[in-house]
DNA sequence: GCGACAG
DNA sequence: ATCTTGTCGC
């Protein structure tokens, strides 16, 4: 159900590294990184009483097989899985840091084009404002839908922590600034790195890298993964997109 | 030229 | 991302 909104953004592989670049820039003169939404972010959760009104939240994430992406699609109503789905396409560009976008973007729009139900909001793995030009994956995909979507990365890409990230309780944070390698003025707050689970002692648990990907604040950005936050270090909707991804590559695997 | 680099 | 056994601990 979901179709970009602004085709001229889609994520053509057969560009050359240039005319991506160009293109990215492009898309983050059109993003939003300040709320913009037609819900209300307090009421993202993964409470079991959700009201039936309540936002739909899409985790997205991928999983490879050869020279193919399994691009799986979780969504959730409050703790309910509404609906799931994926889509195996053809790869046709390496993985270029930076470019990230156009090697996964085409997959993650097949798989979100089979969707029945219409998301509110998406959350991508991988970075959003956190990203040289400050389009990654989630600005990119946001922006292309003209959706609210929250990049959630397990490292990070670009920027600087304000304080050291390593060995925090949960629930810390810390802005990441934009610094010399980000086309961004210095200092700008792109994202924030969030320490989602910490257990005692060691293994030491790295913290996540939150950026906005587009119509949200860094702050809200970070506050909506708080409040999808499970018993594990990923969010749900991104976790439970994980696995699904991983079961659809292995039916896929032995079925041929 | 050197270094740094989401998934 | 992916290739992979065992192992430590709640």
């Amino acid at each position: 159900m979901p179709a970009p909104v602004r085709p001229e953004f889609l994520p053509d592989p057969a560009l050359d590294r240039e005319a991506m670049a160009a293109l990215q820039r492009d898309i983050a003169a059109a993003a939003t990184f300040a709320d913009d939404l037609s819900f209300d972010p307090a009421s993202v959760s993964l409470a079991a009483d959700a009201p039936a009104d309540a936002p739909l939240v899409a985790g997205v994430d991928q999983a490879f097989l050869d020279d193919r992406a399994v691009s799986a699609v979780v969504v959730l109503r409050g703790d309910e899985v509404v609906e799931r789905t994926y889509a195996v396409t053809e790869l046709s560009i390496p993985y270029i840091p930076g470019l990230l976008a156009f090697r996964e973007g085409g997959p993650i729009v097949d798989a979100l084009a089979s969707l029945d139900t219409d998301p509110d909001l998406y959350v991508l793995d991988g970075s959003g404002r956190i990203h040289f030009r400050q389009a990654g994956i989630a600005t990119h995909v946001g922006v292309l839908f003209d959706a609210p979507a929250v990049g959630v990365a397990k490292s990070l890409l670009c920027g600087t922590p304000d304080e050291d990230v390593d060995g925090r309780p949960a629930g810390w944070r810390t802005p990441i600034r934009a610094d010399g390698r980000v086309d961004a003025p210095a200092g700008t707050v792109i994202g924030h790195a969030f320490q989602s689970r910490q257990y005692d002692g060691s293994p030491v648990i790295n913290p996540l890298y939150v950026s906005p990907g587009h119509r949200v604040s860094a702050d809200t950005a970070t506050a909506l993964v708080a409040a999808l936050g499970g018993e594990y270090k990923l969010p749900e909707p991104t976790r439970l997109a994980d696995a699904y991804a991983d079961e659809a590559k292995r039916a896929v695997a032995d079925g041929e």
